[in-house]
DNA sequence: GAAAAACTAGTGTGCTCACTCTATTATTTG
DNA sequence: CAAATAATAGAGTGAGCACACTAGTTTTTC
């Protein structure tokens, strides 16, 4: 950011950027969205974008930052429920994934491509990862000492084995079948998280 | 394609045009990618390019296809192994997913992202993701004749949960943690897909 | 009411892009 | 060998791109 807002205008100017630029990204891409098209849905001339932005990646940097970060938000939201695992398998078969996860799943397609070439995306991305990692073990723990999950259960790989199960179908529906019926998951989800967590089988 | 190669050397050019598309996709981005990298890379003329394709997004497409259908190979190969079950796990394990699997984790989210915004992509990873799941479901049928697996298992279900899985470990190893420890997943994993095949838990 | 900040509007620049056109060489075929 | 066809080259085109610059107006702040 070349200028940081310091009216309330500018504030919501920047908004106003920030919400086209995320619209334009959504529907062209990264690359694919012009800039001359976001200053165009925002109603600010050229010229006054790059008075707030150094420059295109900088836009796609702060709304890479602000979509994990709300994110993250839900998430923890999600995960200190009283009984988050059946959130978990509530938002999976019933395909509210996306909704109960707060997550715009093709915006996060497009997140993830960048970030193969973007090391700043990729790095906003593995600290993501590992707050999201430490929610889901601080939830397992809670889970622990309830008693409710086995006390033998490595909390971290559990997680991680969680964490890439929702990725999992969340890519699925978006990318692979999207028609599909989830409901059909539910008993088998079951059986799945109840042999991870309960620690024998 | 404009023109289909008549001689022989016109079939090495493809090749070679094909080659080097894949090379600057994987690099760029189906978008960043230009067509004069992927001419020079491949030592032909635009114009020879244009010959045998009619425009970017045929190039795309046809590199999508292939990469598609190569991993569909090593997959069946996979599954019609004699314990398919530990392939997997020990794929996810040993941090061998991406070769075990023939995929390119990189290419693969490029695609992804694309097929968010191309229905002709689109189309093409629902074929895609319905051929995997019949050799997935057919897999687990023949575990189920064996006695391996439970008899009163959703079948489809757990081949989509399977599938999920393994999708959402290979996102998390690209994009999310990079640098972490799979091996450590080795024994919650195998509850987790005990209780999902066992039937009960 | 003066200074500072926010903002507009438009022009321009150099570059890259996908794609085309025209011409030439190599190969096959009758 | 000659005619036809396939393969290839390479310059060229117009559009679009990110971004810069200027000169001005409006709004806020003190």
């Amino acid at each position: 950011m070349t200028n940081a807002p310091r009216q309330a205008r500018s504030v919501a100017t920047l908004e106003r950027i920030l919400a086209a630029a995320l619209v334009e990204f959504r529907a062209e891409g990264f690359r694919g969205a012009g800039i001359a098209a976001i200053c165009k849905r925002a109603g600010v001339s050229a010229g006054h974008l790059y008075h707030f932005f150094l420059g295109k990646e900088a836009i796609v940097a702060a709304i890479v930052e602000r979509d994990r970060a709300r994110i993250r938000v839900e998430i923890e939201k999600l995960l200190s429920s009283d009984a988050p695992i059946d959130a978990i398998v509530n938002a999976i078969t019933n395909n509210t994934l996306a909704e109960d996860f707060g997550l715009d799943p093709v915006l996060s397609l497009e997140i993830y491509a960048e970030a193969a070439r973007n090391p700043l995306i990729a790095q906003i991305l593995h600290d993501f990862a590992r707050e999201v990692h430490t929610d889901a073990v601080a939830m397992l723990e809670t889970l622990q000492a309830r008693g409710t999950i086995a006390t033998n259960l490595d909390l971290s790989a559990a997680a991680s084995l969680l964490i890439s199960l929702v990725e999992g179908m969340m890519v699925r529906r978006t990318v692979m079948d999207p028609d599909g019926d989830p409901s059909v998951l539910a008993k088998p989800l079951e059986q799945m998280l109840s042999g991870l967590l309960s620690g024998e089988c």
